[in-house]
RNA sequence: GCUCCUAUCGUCUAGUGGCCAAGGACAUUAGGUUCUCAUCCUAAAAACCCGGGUUCGAUUCCCGGUGGGAGCGCCA
């Protein structure tokens, strides 16, 4: 049976990086029929937030990648109690009195010497009664493994082999007492207990595997496959970062990303299948998805290309789901019908933009006369504006729609004069240089307000 | 400093010894599509880090170098 698990801490808003881990381990779970698990890890007191944990919780949900099972490190310290205790039990692990002093110092006298810090082993061979005593008697301790030296090899399911040598490592602080397990063992004990069968995560836990391949023997236990992900990068290929823009997942959500996009973007940094398919259902991802096609090399996270993603799924939304999505982003009194809806559908990176996109609609803009010539020169541009205004005029209200209006616009507008009409009638409508079409402007602002801005540019001429 | 990972266009990538004078996508540039912007279409420019091997033949395999990255807590 195949079982993954992602486990995030919740110390902060759920990450970018964490949904791409999350979207692998899920896809490889669907792939091959197993279990997906969500394991919170919050034995950090100092650092965790509730806010953060259902930060995590309401994403998954938001992206479809609900857990089918999920645990918290913080209702289970049982089960590490009763490991600790059987390491110290079998002698595989031991009490450490050495002070963060002393610690510190022997530290600082290795790597003044060039070695690679690493514990002593003072406490290794005390008296085990002895130290039970001192423990008893309240003295502050450590829990220590005791690390066999040798090489610590396995191998990954994107990197292939991997070897670490152990005789670097020292016994490693397994705990902090016997309630307070440290990460790397708490993670150990979890991933046996549920019966974890392959880890997916990201490159920079790496080292921590030879670490946990050491509790593994010492617990007896078979450890999973491992499979460490390539990194998200920023820009400058550095660990992805706040420095260079937004790296929580509601961040994206709250400009307007759409799920799937953000989905379909993720999964195609540092992976990818065969052939030149870009856009990809989830079906599809859960068909194609294949962990041994996954990069080596980190992934820069390429916002452009995210825009791009975003647009292809914005073009496949029905204009009411559209519309839908855009009414959290606008005014309450802003009154958007399908013309709007439908001018501004390309022209949308993220729903987020919409507001500005569509103020046009709403407000028209101060602007200079001058703007309403053609290429800088007035060429009757008065007159055409007032026949424009009479055509627009006979048009009947019920009959005001995109295809109408372009119809009998263009039927006035000689072939050669395209600009000296067109270019008028849009800069009157909109105010500004840029701006939808104005057969788009037209059918959006209906007639009444087309008439009043056309209007307001004869005045303007007039004066 | 030590350990480990890694290396195809600016970016994401296809490519698993000959089919590659290296393909796609984003971005860029040019042109076209009833005025502007956007969309859309067409085209262009753009890469196998370097040096040794192995081989009849290396982008693909091996070694070294260099570049990049991550990790080195009684954090997770």
């Amino acid at each position: 049976m195949i079982r993954v698990r992602m486990a995030p801490s919740p110390t902060g808003y759920f990450h970018i990086g964490s949904v791409r881990t999350t979207l692998y381990n899920w896809l490889f779970a669907k792939k091959n029929k197993g279990v997906f698990i969500l394991r919170i890890e919050d034995t950090d007191k100092e650092r965790n937030r509730k806010e953060f944990e259902e930060d995590i919780l309401k994403n998954l949900e938001i992206l479809d990648l609900k857990p089918d099972e999920l645990y918290r490190q913080s209702e289970r310290t049982d089960f590490y109690t009763d490991h600790l205790q059987k390491l110290i039990k079998e002698d595989r692990a031991y009490y450490c009195f050495c002070t963060k002093e002393e610690l510190e110092a022997e530290k600082k006298a290795m790597e003044e010497k060039g070695m690679a810090p690493k514990y002593s082993g003072k406490c290794a061979s005390l008296d085990k009664e002895e130290a039970e005593k001192r423990v008893k008697a309240g003295e502050a301790y450590v829990i220590r493994l005791r690390v066999p030296e040798g090489k610590i090899s396995f191998t990954d399911m994107i990197r292939g082999e991997v070897e670490f040598d152990a005789g670097l490592m020292g016994d490693m602080i397994i705990a902090r007492n016997l309630k307070e397990p440290l990460y790397n063992f708490s993670v150990v004990i979890d991933d046996i207990l549920m019966k974890i069968s392959h880890v997916i995560r990201g490159e920079e836990h790496l080292p921590n595997t030879p670490k946990q391949l050491v509790i593994y023997n010492a617990l007896n236990a078979k450890p999973p496959l491992f499979a460490h992900l390539p990194l998200l990068l920023n820009k400058d290929r550095s660990k992805m970062s706040k420095r260079y823009g937004d790296v929580a997942v509601k961040d994206y959500l709250e400009r307007g990303y759409l799920p799937e996009a953000l989905i379909n973007f993720v999964a195609l940094l540092g992976w990818h299948p065969q052939g030149n398919q870009e856009i990809f259902s989830r079906e599809e991802l859960i068909n194609e998805f294949d962990i041994s096609r996954v990069q080596k090399a980190g992934a820069v996270f390429d916002i452009e290309k995210l825009n791009w993603i975003n647009r292809q799924y914005i073009a496949g939304l029905s204009e009411e789901d559209l519309t839908a999505k855009i009414e959290k982003y606008i005014p309450e009194e802003w009154k958007i019908n399908q013309a709007m809806v439908r001018a501004i559908k390309p022209r949308l990176d993220k729903i987020g933009d919409v507001k500005e996109l569509l103020m046009v609609y709403f407000k028209l803009p101060e602007y200079d006369r001058n703007l309403l010539f053609w290429k800088g020169e007035d060429r009757d541009t008065k007159n055409i504006l007032e026949k424009l205004s009479a055509e627009i005029k006979n048009i009947e209200d019920k009959e005001f729609d995109l295809e109408n209006v372009t119809d009998k616009i263009t039927a006035l507008v000689p072939d050669d004069k395209k600009g000296d009409y067109l270019w008028p009638l849009r800069v009157s409508l909109s105010g500004s240089k840029t701006s939808p079409t104005p057969f788009e402007l037209l059918s959006g602002l209906g007639k009444e307000e087309s008439l009043r801005r056309i209007q307001i540019a004869v005045g303007k001429l007039n004066g």
